[in-house]
DNA sequence: ACATCGACCTAACGCTTGTTAGCTGATAAA
DNA sequence: TTTATCAGCTAACAAGCGTTAGGTCGATGT
Protein backbone atom coordinates (compact mmCIF):
# COMPACT_ATOMS: atom_id res chain seq x y z
CA UNK A 1 0.00 0.00 0.00
CA UNK A 2 2.74 2.47 -0.74
CA UNK A 3 1.10 3.68 -3.69
CA UNK A 4 1.90 7.73 -4.51
CA UNK A 5 -1.25 8.89 -2.46
CA UNK A 6 -1.11 7.95 1.31
CA UNK A 7 -0.63 10.16 3.93
CA UNK A 8 2.01 8.16 5.23
CA UNK A 9 5.44 9.92 6.83
CA UNK A 10 7.24 9.19 4.33
CA UNK A 11 5.44 11.14 1.73
CA UNK A 12 4.90 13.36 3.86
CA UNK A 13 8.28 14.48 3.96
CA UNK A 14 8.76 14.51 0.40
CA UNK A 15 5.98 16.95 0.17
CA UNK A 16 7.62 19.38 2.22
CA UNK A 17 10.86 18.89 0.91
CA UNK A 18 9.91 19.41 -2.41
CA UNK A 19 8.17 22.54 -1.75
CA UNK A 20 10.92 24.03 0.13
CA UNK A 21 13.41 22.80 -1.82
CA UNK A 22 11.64 24.66 -4.88
CA UNK A 23 11.01 27.90 -2.57
CA UNK A 24 15.10 28.08 -1.63
CA UNK A 25 16.63 25.64 -3.79
CA UNK A 26 18.08 22.47 -2.96
CA UNK A 27 21.42 23.43 -1.43
CA UNK A 28 19.49 26.43 0.87
CA UNK A 29 17.68 24.44 2.24
CA UNK A 30 19.09 22.19 4.97
CA UNK A 31 17.74 19.45 6.27
CA UNK A 32 17.24 20.77 9.58
CA UNK A 33 14.71 23.47 7.98
CA UNK A 34 12.60 20.11 6.34
CA UNK A 35 12.06 18.68 9.75
CA UNK A 36 11.49 21.68 11.37
CA UNK A 37 8.39 22.09 8.81
CA UNK A 38 7.49 18.76 10.10
CA UNK A 39 8.04 19.29 13.83
CA UNK A 40 10.82 16.49 13.56
CA UNK A 41 14.53 16.82 14.41
CA UNK A 42 16.89 16.71 11.85
CA UNK A 43 17.93 12.81 12.85
CA UNK A 44 14.86 11.46 11.90
CA UNK A 45 14.90 12.43 8.27
CA UNK A 46 17.22 9.99 7.88
CA UNK A 47 15.04 7.43 9.49
CA UNK A 48 13.01 7.81 6.16
CA UNK A 49 15.77 8.14 3.76
CA UNK A 50 19.39 7.88 4.04
CA UNK A 51 21.06 10.51 2.40
CA UNK A 52 19.85 14.12 1.72
CA UNK A 53 20.04 13.68 -2.09
CA UNK A 54 17.90 10.32 -2.25
CA UNK A 55 15.48 13.10 -0.84
CA UNK A 56 15.77 15.20 -3.99
CA UNK A 57 16.17 12.25 -6.54
CA UNK A 58 13.22 10.76 -4.92
CA UNK A 59 10.97 14.07 -5.75
CA UNK A 60 12.55 14.59 -9.53
CA UNK A 61 11.64 10.63 -9.98
CA UNK A 62 7.68 11.36 -8.26
CA UNK A 63 7.79 14.16 -11.18
CA UNK A 64 9.00 12.70 -13.95
CA UNK A 65 6.58 9.55 -13.41
CA UNK A 66 3.72 12.05 -13.14
CA UNK A 67 4.10 14.52 -15.71
CA UNK A 68 5.03 11.00 -18.37
CA UNK A 69 2.14 9.27 -16.87
CA UNK A 70 -0.35 12.30 -17.15
CA UNK A 71 0.75 13.13 -20.37
CA UNK A 72 0.38 9.38 -21.45
CA UNK A 73 -3.42 9.24 -20.34
CA UNK A 74 -4.57 12.60 -22.14
CA UNK A 75 -2.36 11.29 -25.62
CA UNK A 76 -4.29 7.94 -24.92
CA UNK A 77 -7.86 9.12 -24.59
CA UNK A 78 -7.70 11.26 -28.32
CA UNK A 79 -7.43 9.70 -31.54
CA UNK A 80 -7.55 12.78 -34.30
CA UNK A 81 -3.44 14.70 -34.14
CA UNK A 82 -5.03 17.98 -33.17
CA UNK A 83 -6.70 16.88 -30.19
CA UNK A 84 -4.17 14.56 -29.72
CA UNK A 85 -1.69 17.61 -29.24
CA UNK A 86 -3.99 20.07 -27.65
CA UNK A 87 -4.60 17.05 -25.13
CA UNK A 88 -0.31 16.38 -24.39
CA UNK A 89 -0.46 20.28 -24.03
CA UNK A 90 -3.04 20.46 -21.46
CA UNK A 91 -2.22 17.44 -19.73
CA UNK A 92 1.88 18.77 -19.67
CA UNK A 93 0.24 21.65 -17.94
CA UNK A 94 -1.71 20.51 -15.66
CA UNK A 95 1.12 18.36 -14.19
CA UNK A 96 3.36 21.53 -13.86
CA UNK A 97 1.39 23.81 -12.76
CA UNK A 98 -0.86 21.54 -10.76
CA UNK A 99 -0.73 20.07 -7.48
CA UNK A 100 2.26 18.84 -7.72
CA UNK A 101 4.23 21.80 -9.28
CA UNK A 102 6.95 21.75 -6.77
CA UNK A 103 8.30 18.41 -7.29
CA UNK A 104 7.81 19.17 -11.36
CA UNK A 105 9.93 23.06 -10.61
CA UNK A 106 12.24 21.23 -8.66
CA UNK A 107 13.01 18.50 -11.73
CA UNK A 108 13.26 21.33 -13.98
CA UNK A 109 16.02 23.55 -12.05
CA UNK A 110 17.52 21.76 -9.67
CA UNK A 111 19.60 18.69 -10.96
CA UNK A 112 22.56 20.81 -11.23
CA UNK A 113 22.41 19.54 -7.55
CA UNK A 114 22.40 16.03 -8.60
CA UNK A 115 25.66 13.95 -8.12
CA UNK A 116 26.47 12.40 -11.67
CA UNK A 117 25.05 9.09 -11.56
CA UNK A 118 21.54 10.22 -10.26
CA UNK A 119 21.58 12.69 -12.74
CA UNK A 120 22.15 10.59 -15.41
CA UNK A 121 19.39 8.87 -14.36
CA UNK A 122 16.85 11.67 -13.79
CA UNK A 123 17.85 13.21 -17.43
CA UNK A 124 17.37 9.87 -18.81
CA UNK A 125 13.65 9.46 -17.52
CA UNK A 126 13.31 13.06 -18.56
CA UNK A 127 14.98 12.08 -22.23
CA UNK A 128 12.20 9.48 -21.89
CA UNK A 129 9.50 11.60 -21.63
CA UNK A 130 10.33 14.31 -24.96
CA UNK A 131 10.52 11.29 -26.81
CA UNK A 132 6.82 10.99 -26.34
CA UNK A 133 6.21 14.50 -28.08
CA UNK A 134 8.08 13.35 -30.95
CA UNK A 135 6.26 10.87 -32.39
CA UNK A 136 3.01 13.59 -33.13
CA UNK A 137 5.61 16.38 -34.23
CA UNK A 138 7.07 14.72 -36.63
CA UNK A 139 3.23 12.97 -37.73
CA UNK A 140 2.22 16.64 -37.81
CA UNK A 141 5.91 17.67 -40.00
CA UNK A 142 4.81 15.01 -42.02
CA UNK A 143 1.47 16.98 -43.37
CA UNK A 144 3.53 19.84 -43.46
CA UNK A 145 1.53 21.60 -40.53
CA UNK A 146 4.23 22.15 -38.24
CA UNK A 147 7.80 23.19 -39.44
CA UNK A 148 9.94 20.11 -40.78
CA UNK A 149 13.07 20.51 -38.22
CA UNK A 150 11.11 19.03 -35.63
CA UNK A 151 14.13 18.72 -33.13
CA UNK A 152 13.65 22.90 -32.87
CA UNK A 153 9.83 23.17 -32.82
CA UNK A 154 10.06 20.24 -29.61
CA UNK A 155 12.64 22.32 -27.88
CA UNK A 156 10.73 25.46 -28.58
CA UNK A 157 7.65 24.09 -27.78
CA UNK A 158 8.81 22.42 -24.55
CA UNK A 159 10.27 25.50 -23.50
CA UNK A 160 7.38 27.96 -23.93
CA UNK A 161 5.36 25.51 -21.83
CA UNK A 162 8.16 24.87 -19.14
CA UNK A 163 8.41 28.75 -18.68
CA UNK A 164 4.96 28.77 -17.66
CA UNK A 165 6.09 27.77 -14.12
CA UNK A 166 7.97 31.04 -13.88
CA UNK A 167 5.22 33.60 -14.36
CA UNK A 168 2.33 32.12 -13.99
CA UNK A 169 0.18 32.48 -10.53
CA UNK A 170 -3.01 30.09 -10.26
CA UNK A 171 -4.85 32.91 -8.05
CA UNK A 172 -5.82 33.97 -11.63
CA UNK A 173 -8.62 33.58 -12.98
CA UNK A 174 -7.22 32.11 -15.82
CA UNK A 175 -7.15 28.36 -15.42
CA UNK A 176 -4.83 26.31 -16.99
CA UNK A 177 -7.36 24.64 -18.91
CA UNK A 178 -7.99 28.24 -20.68
CA UNK A 179 -4.02 28.83 -20.76
CA UNK A 180 -3.44 25.19 -22.82
CA UNK A 181 -6.24 26.01 -25.01
CA UNK A 182 -4.38 30.05 -25.85
CA UNK A 183 -1.04 28.30 -25.78
CA UNK A 184 -1.76 25.50 -28.15
CA UNK A 185 -2.84 28.02 -30.84
CA UNK A 186 -0.10 30.13 -30.26
CA UNK A 187 2.61 27.33 -30.66
CA UNK A 188 0.27 25.12 -33.29
CA UNK A 189 -1.62 27.67 -35.42
CA UNK A 190 -1.91 25.50 -38.23
CA UNK A 191 -2.85 22.81 -35.82
CA UNK A 192 -5.51 24.67 -34.35
CA UNK A 193 -7.59 25.56 -37.38
CA UNK A 194 -7.95 21.42 -37.86
CA UNK A 195 -9.51 20.84 -34.33
CA UNK A 196 -12.87 19.35 -35.22
CA UNK A 197 -14.73 21.28 -32.29
CA UNK A 198 -15.17 24.75 -32.77
CA UNK A 199 -13.96 27.30 -30.73
CA UNK A 200 -16.23 29.99 -29.28
CA UNK A 201 -14.00 32.50 -32.37
CA UNK A 202 -13.08 34.98 -29.65
CA UNK A 203 -10.15 33.10 -28.66
CA UNK A 204 -6.88 35.29 -28.89
CA UNK A 205 -9.25 38.42 -29.42
CA UNK A 206 -10.41 39.32 -25.81
CA UNK A 207 -10.99 36.86 -24.06
CA UNK A 208 -8.43 35.74 -21.37
CA UNK A 209 -5.38 38.28 -20.17
CA UNK A 210 -2.63 37.11 -18.14
CA UNK A 211 -0.80 39.93 -16.95
CA UNK A 212 -0.65 43.34 -16.01
CA UNK B 1 39.27 52.63 -17.74
CA UNK B 2 36.92 50.22 -15.38
CA UNK B 3 34.41 49.60 -18.35
CA UNK B 4 33.17 45.82 -19.42
CA UNK B 5 35.93 44.79 -21.24
CA UNK B 6 39.31 45.29 -19.52
CA UNK B 7 41.53 42.34 -18.22
CA UNK B 8 41.89 43.30 -15.10
CA UNK B 9 41.54 41.20 -11.79
CA UNK B 10 38.46 41.90 -10.83
CA UNK B 11 36.77 41.28 -13.93
CA UNK B 12 38.67 38.25 -14.49
CA UNK B 13 36.86 37.07 -10.78
CA UNK B 14 33.42 37.58 -12.36
CA UNK B 15 34.02 35.55 -15.62
CA UNK B 16 35.14 32.91 -13.32
CA UNK B 17 32.51 32.93 -10.70
CA UNK B 18 29.77 33.17 -13.60
CA UNK B 19 31.43 29.74 -15.09
CA UNK B 20 31.34 28.50 -11.84
CA UNK B 21 27.83 29.68 -10.41
CA UNK B 22 26.50 28.46 -14.25
CA UNK B 23 28.25 25.14 -13.91
CA UNK B 24 27.54 24.29 -10.28
CA UNK B 25 25.11 26.67 -9.28
CA UNK B 26 25.69 29.46 -6.89
CA UNK B 27 25.88 27.39 -3.77
CA UNK B 28 28.05 24.57 -4.25
CA UNK B 29 30.20 27.15 -6.03
CA UNK B 30 32.78 27.55 -2.89
CA UNK B 31 34.96 30.96 -2.53
CA UNK B 32 37.85 28.74 -2.13
CA UNK B 33 37.19 27.24 -5.83
CA UNK B 34 36.73 30.29 -7.31
CA UNK B 35 40.22 31.50 -6.29
CA UNK B 36 41.40 28.33 -6.54
CA UNK B 37 40.47 28.77 -10.50
CA UNK B 38 42.40 31.53 -10.32
CA UNK B 39 45.64 30.51 -9.09
CA UNK B 40 44.57 32.48 -5.37
CA UNK B 41 43.64 31.64 -2.28
CA UNK B 42 39.73 32.15 -0.92
CA UNK B 43 40.33 35.42 1.31
CA UNK B 44 42.09 37.18 -1.57
CA UNK B 45 38.21 37.61 -3.30
CA UNK B 46 37.37 39.91 -0.20
CA UNK B 47 39.84 42.13 -1.31
CA UNK B 48 37.76 42.78 -4.69
CA UNK B 49 34.30 41.77 -3.59
CA UNK B 50 33.17 42.36 -0.12
CA UNK B 51 30.51 39.19 0.35
CA UNK B 52 29.83 36.35 -1.43
CA UNK B 53 26.74 37.04 -2.26
CA UNK B 54 27.82 40.83 -4.68
CA UNK B 55 29.81 38.35 -6.93
CA UNK B 56 26.60 37.01 -7.49
CA UNK B 57 25.12 40.12 -7.88
CA UNK B 58 27.69 41.74 -9.98
CA UNK B 59 27.63 39.12 -12.24
CA UNK B 60 23.80 39.31 -12.59
CA UNK B 61 23.67 43.00 -13.24
CA UNK B 62 26.44 42.33 -15.92
CA UNK B 63 24.33 39.68 -17.59
CA UNK B 64 20.91 42.36 -17.50
CA UNK B 65 22.89 44.96 -18.79
CA UNK B 66 24.52 43.14 -21.69
CA UNK B 67 21.64 42.12 -23.38
CA UNK B 68 19.65 45.34 -22.64
CA UNK B 69 22.30 46.95 -24.20
CA UNK B 70 22.63 44.56 -26.85
CA UNK B 71 18.59 44.28 -27.79
CA UNK B 72 18.55 47.71 -27.94
CA UNK B 73 20.92 48.65 -30.24
CA UNK B 74 19.77 45.61 -32.65
CA UNK B 75 16.37 47.23 -32.41
CA UNK B 76 17.68 50.58 -33.41
CA UNK B 77 18.94 49.09 -36.86
CA UNK B 78 15.59 48.67 -38.02
CA UNK B 79 12.54 50.30 -38.71
CA UNK B 80 10.10 47.89 -40.13
CA UNK B 81 8.41 45.90 -38.12
CA UNK B 82 9.25 42.10 -39.24
CA UNK B 83 12.65 43.20 -39.44
CA UNK B 84 12.77 44.70 -35.29
CA UNK B 85 11.41 41.75 -34.45
CA UNK B 86 13.91 39.60 -35.97
CA UNK B 87 16.75 41.26 -34.71
CA UNK B 88 15.09 41.02 -30.99
CA UNK B 89 15.42 37.68 -31.62
CA UNK B 90 18.72 37.82 -32.96
CA UNK B 91 19.87 39.86 -30.41
CA UNK B 92 18.68 37.69 -27.50
CA UNK B 93 19.77 34.68 -28.57
CA UNK B 94 23.25 36.19 -29.48
CA UNK B 95 23.45 37.54 -25.93
CA UNK B 96 22.08 34.62 -24.42
CA UNK B 97 24.26 31.92 -26.48
CA UNK B 98 27.23 33.62 -26.77
CA UNK B 99 30.17 34.78 -24.76
CA UNK B 100 28.20 36.08 -22.29
CA UNK B 101 26.29 32.67 -21.81
CA UNK B 102 27.22 32.16 -18.26
CA UNK B 103 26.48 35.42 -16.93
CA UNK B 104 22.71 35.29 -18.60
CA UNK B 105 22.09 31.55 -17.67
CA UNK B 106 23.04 32.32 -14.05
CA UNK B 107 20.97 35.61 -13.59
CA UNK B 108 17.69 33.74 -15.52
CA UNK B 109 18.16 30.47 -12.71
CA UNK B 110 20.03 31.73 -9.81
CA UNK B 111 17.75 34.52 -8.65
CA UNK B 112 16.38 32.65 -5.88
CA UNK B 113 20.22 32.77 -3.93
CA UNK B 114 19.87 36.19 -3.49
CA UNK B 115 18.46 37.93 -0.41
CA UNK B 116 15.44 39.45 -0.79
CA UNK B 117 16.12 43.88 -1.63
CA UNK B 118 19.32 42.00 -3.93
CA UNK B 119 16.79 39.94 -5.64
CA UNK B 120 14.20 43.16 -5.77
CA UNK B 121 16.68 45.25 -7.64
CA UNK B 122 17.47 42.10 -10.31
CA UNK B 123 14.16 41.59 -11.24
CA UNK B 124 13.29 45.10 -11.41
CA UNK B 125 16.57 45.20 -13.83
CA UNK B 126 14.69 41.65 -15.42
CA UNK B 127 11.19 43.24 -15.59
CA UNK B 128 12.69 46.79 -17.36
CA UNK B 129 13.83 44.16 -20.50
CA UNK B 130 10.71 42.26 -20.82
CA UNK B 131 9.06 45.83 -20.91
CA UNK B 132 11.21 46.25 -24.47
CA UNK B 133 9.15 43.41 -25.63
CA UNK B 134 6.16 45.03 -25.46
CA UNK B 135 5.98 47.67 -27.74
CA UNK B 136 6.45 45.94 -30.95
CA UNK B 137 4.21 43.12 -29.85
CA UNK B 138 1.78 45.37 -29.02
CA UNK B 139 2.31 46.57 -32.17
CA UNK B 140 1.35 43.02 -34.45
CA UNK B 141 -1.10 42.47 -32.27
CA UNK B 142 -2.77 45.73 -33.22
CA UNK B 143 -2.14 44.77 -36.71
CA UNK B 144 -3.62 41.40 -36.71
CA UNK B 145 -0.39 39.59 -36.59
CA UNK B 146 0.35 37.99 -33.25
CA UNK B 147 -2.39 36.98 -30.24
CA UNK B 148 -4.09 39.75 -29.19
CA UNK B 149 -3.05 39.10 -25.52
CA UNK B 150 -0.03 40.28 -25.67
CA UNK B 151 1.25 39.17 -22.09
CA UNK B 152 1.22 35.95 -22.67
CA UNK B 153 2.84 36.26 -26.16
CA UNK B 154 5.47 37.56 -24.66
CA UNK B 155 5.46 35.01 -21.96
CA UNK B 156 5.42 32.27 -24.45
CA UNK B 157 8.27 33.76 -26.90
CA UNK B 158 10.62 34.66 -23.96
CA UNK B 159 9.95 31.68 -22.51
CA UNK B 160 10.99 29.85 -25.86
CA UNK B 161 14.33 31.46 -26.37
CA UNK B 162 15.50 31.46 -23.04
CA UNK B 163 15.22 27.76 -22.42
CA UNK B 164 17.95 27.50 -25.72
CA UNK B 165 20.46 27.40 -23.29
CA UNK B 166 19.51 24.41 -21.64
CA UNK B 167 19.70 22.04 -24.81
CA UNK B 168 21.94 24.70 -27.43
CA UNK B 169 25.90 23.73 -27.79
CA UNK B 170 27.45 25.96 -29.90
CA UNK B 171 29.68 23.25 -31.50
CA UNK B 172 27.11 22.35 -33.61
CA UNK B 173 27.17 23.31 -37.25
CA UNK B 174 23.71 25.88 -36.66
CA UNK B 175 25.34 29.23 -35.79
CA UNK B 176 23.53 31.50 -33.53
CA UNK B 177 22.39 33.57 -36.70
CA UNK B 178 20.45 30.76 -38.64
CA UNK B 179 18.86 29.57 -34.83
CA UNK B 180 17.35 32.70 -34.00
CA UNK B 181 15.71 32.94 -38.22
CA UNK B 182 14.37 29.74 -37.64
CA UNK B 183 12.75 30.16 -34.11
CA UNK B 184 11.37 34.02 -35.58
CA UNK B 185 9.57 31.43 -38.25
CA UNK B 186 8.04 29.41 -35.54
CA UNK B 187 7.30 32.20 -32.92
CA UNK B 188 5.72 34.74 -35.31
CA UNK B 189 4.67 32.83 -38.40
CA UNK B 190 2.24 35.98 -39.74
CA UNK B 191 4.89 38.15 -39.51
CA UNK B 192 8.04 36.59 -41.26
CA UNK B 193 5.57 36.40 -44.23
CA UNK B 194 6.24 40.22 -44.40
CA UNK B 195 9.67 40.03 -44.41
CA UNK B 196 11.30 42.70 -47.17
CA UNK B 197 14.33 40.12 -47.55
CA UNK B 198 13.59 37.03 -49.65
CA UNK B 199 14.47 34.36 -47.91
CA UNK B 200 15.72 31.64 -49.56
CA UNK B 201 12.05 29.82 -49.16
CA UNK B 202 14.05 26.30 -48.18
CA UNK B 203 13.65 27.61 -44.67
CA UNK B 204 12.20 25.50 -42.55
CA UNK B 205 11.70 22.50 -45.01
CA UNK B 206 15.44 21.15 -45.18
CA UNK B 207 18.23 23.58 -44.07
CA UNK B 208 19.20 22.79 -40.53
CA UNK B 209 19.36 20.25 -38.23
CA UNK B 210 19.69 21.29 -34.59
CA UNK B 211 19.41 17.57 -32.76
CA UNK B 212 19.97 13.85 -33.54
C1' DA C 1 65.75 56.65 0.29
C1' DC C 2 61.50 56.46 2.01
C1' DA C 3 56.52 56.08 2.28
C1' DT C 4 52.46 54.53 0.13
C1' DC C 5 49.46 51.54 -2.01
C1' DG C 6 47.49 47.65 -4.48
C1' DA C 7 47.25 42.80 -4.71
C1' DC C 8 47.65 38.90 -2.55
C1' DC C 9 48.67 35.31 1.27
C1' DT C 10 48.32 32.86 5.83
C1' DA C 11 45.88 31.33 9.44
C1' DA C 12 42.30 31.29 11.87
C1' DC C 13 37.36 32.59 13.61
C1' DG C 14 32.57 31.06 14.39
C1' DC C 15 29.05 28.81 12.35
C1' DT C 16 26.29 25.55 9.69
C1' DT C 17 26.14 21.50 7.30
C1' DG C 18 24.97 16.37 6.47
C1' DT C 19 25.27 12.47 8.96
C1' DT C 20 25.58 8.97 12.78
C1' DA C 21 25.25 6.30 17.21
C1' DG C 22 22.61 5.24 20.62
C1' DC C 23 18.55 5.98 23.30
C1' DT C 24 13.25 6.24 24.32
C1' DG C 25 8.47 5.11 23.99
C1' DA C 26 4.58 3.26 21.65
C1' DT C 27 2.42 -0.45 19.33
C1' DA C 28 1.73 -5.14 18.13
C1' DA C 29 2.98 -10.10 17.90
C1' DA C 30 4.46 -14.35 20.38
C1' DT D 1 4.70 -10.98 29.62
C1' DT D 2 8.26 -10.86 26.82
C1' DT D 3 9.96 -9.49 22.37
C1' DA D 4 10.40 -7.08 18.08
C1' DT D 5 9.54 -3.35 15.20
C1' DC D 6 8.54 1.23 14.12
C1' DA D 7 9.27 6.13 14.56
C1' DG D 8 11.34 9.50 16.43
C1' DC D 9 14.66 11.97 19.69
C1' DT D 10 19.26 13.81 21.63
C1' DA D 11 23.75 14.94 21.21
C1' DA D 12 27.53 14.98 19.00
C1' DC D 13 30.96 14.33 14.93
C1' DA D 14 34.06 16.03 11.23
C1' DA D 15 34.05 18.74 7.37
C1' DG D 16 33.24 22.66 4.96
C1' DC D 17 31.52 27.25 4.74
C1' DG D 18 31.98 32.64 4.36
C1' DT D 19 34.59 35.90 6.33
C1' DT D 20 38.35 38.55 8.72
C1' DA D 21 42.71 40.32 10.81
C1' DG D 22 47.06 41.01 9.94
C1' DG D 23 51.15 40.23 7.34
C1' DT D 24 54.22 40.18 2.86
C1' DC D 25 56.10 42.10 -1.21
C1' DG D 26 56.85 44.44 -5.34
C1' DA D 27 55.69 48.60 -7.89
C1' DT D 28 55.13 53.48 -7.78
C1' DG D 29 55.56 58.32 -6.49
C1' DT D 30 58.25 61.92 -4.19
Amino acid sequence: MNDAGDKSRRSLILKTAAMLFRQHGYERTSVRQIAEALGMTSGSIFYHFTTKEELLVTVMEEGVRDILSGVQDGLAGESRLPERMLAMVRCHLTALLGPKLDAMTVMLYEWRSLSEPARARVLTSRDAYEVLWMAPIDEAAALGLVDADTGLVRHTVLGALNWTGQWYRPDRRVGVELLAQHMFHLLFPRLAERLASVVPAGIGRESMRTSA
